[in-house]
DNA sequence: GCGTCCATAGTGGGATACCAATATGGACTC
DNA sequence: GAGTCCATATTGGTATCCCACTATGGACGC
């Protein structure tokens, strides 16, 4: 069982399950004891993460990147392009098969499921969307963006009304691309881009006495 | 003196210039004896480039990433949407002391400049164009792009009129940006993007056999 | 009390030691 | 001579060690 990813995976999760909060102090010392490597893996781990955008630099000490409001919206800007060129170049290049396996996975998340099936559900629709286009770079891309929503996303005040919004978008978005009216799925991309942004940003704006009450470092622009 | 980011920009450069051909195998100990630290410090390195898309691992050994004309093809596509998008936030964004910035440097370029100073001259406009968008992802972006076109734009076969050709472009793009015509300029980006790379593939195909002559590991799709 | 200063504990960066896995090359067999 | 097999060198992965630096906190002087 190779250690650094190993070390890696764990370490990512607890970040993203926020079982590490953003803003903490992490030292080598204490993630080799936590993980009982040594910490050579366990800078090796780090440094992807920090790849990753999960863990920072602050001075010399490593630390949990913070939430950061400004960095949704510049992903939100960074993630326009990207995904409705995915969704144009998957127009083109998907084929039949690959807009039913989208499908069901969408099928897959009924409204019976917990919130962690929505959640990955969510994140691997546009990472598959992604992958459609056939485009190595804007898969990455997508990944990356994805990685660092997953907080803000998590975070996010949850009800049905909003679950089932995004679900609808994503639907629509697929139908579109099985039409093949790469315009109208781009335009609710866009749409669906621009909702989640403004839903995440206000849902972290007003829970951000309670982010800090949990020691939750946030930035707010 | 940092020793990490030291052997990480030496190896980097020895990269970039072709000093280690691309495809050769890199093996931690002739690094660590090569750059006089020891494995510690060339891991970093190694791991840091790997995500640069500079170093990859070949199995469990580390080789320096082949030059792969599929992804020169991605990578305009990837970059197509980005550039325009990064045009379009700079007509907005952008004030006049920014874009005379950026002027000064295509006019710090002259006709008799050396080889080098086209090509970072060529690297950093587009890299200062994307900052003008003012959002750090696709600055990264671009970054990342233009250092894995670095060792195709260096390869290529280099004449006076093709060298012309991309300065006309570039001064065509950030007229209309100036002018704040961003269709035009977003039209201009495009074409650029095209020609350069039908050019270094063209260029590329045509001399593959010498490519390989040297030892360079190519991919050709 | 309030600064100031210094001993100390803890940190990340680097160097080194050890290990399992693998590649290598030469001897041996047929 | 060609193929096979095994001893050995070398590799990357991991575990420790050592060091310079820094943050901390308590004693001391005022």
């Amino acid at each position: 069982m190779p250690q650094m990813q190993d070390i890696q995976a764990k370490l990512r999760d607890m970040i993203l399950s926020l079982d590490l909060g953003p803003g903490e102090r992490l030292s080598e010392r204490w993630l080799e004891a936590k993980f009982k490597g040594s910490r050579t893996p366990v800078r090796a781990a780090l440094i992807r993460l920090e790849a990753e955008g999960l863990v920072q630099r602050d001075g010399r000490n490593w630390t949990v990147a913070p939430i950061d409001l400004g960095e949704i919206e510049a992903l939100a800007e960074f993630r326009e392009p990207l995904e409705t060129t995915a969704i144009r170049l998957a127009c083109q290049r998907a084929d039949a098969a690959d807009i039913d396996a989208l499908e069901a996975l969408l099928d897959s998340c009924g409204p019976g499921a917990p919130r962690e099936e929505w959640h990955r559900v969510g994140t691997e629709f546009h990472v598959a969307l992604a992958r459609l286009s056939g485009n190595p770079f804007i898969v990455k891309a997508m990944q990356d963006i994805m990685t660092r929503l997953a907080r803000p996303r998590w975070l996010e005040v949850w009800t049905e009304p909003t679950r089932d919004q995004a679900w609808v978008e994503h639907r629509r978005m697929l139908d579109m691309i099985r039409r093949n009216r790469p315009d109208e799925a781009v335009r609710e991309a866009v749409e669906h881009i621009r909702d989640t942004r403004d839903r995440l940003l206000r849902s972290l704006r007003e829970d951000k006495r309670g982010l800090k009450a949990r020691g939750f470092a946030v930035i707010s622009r």
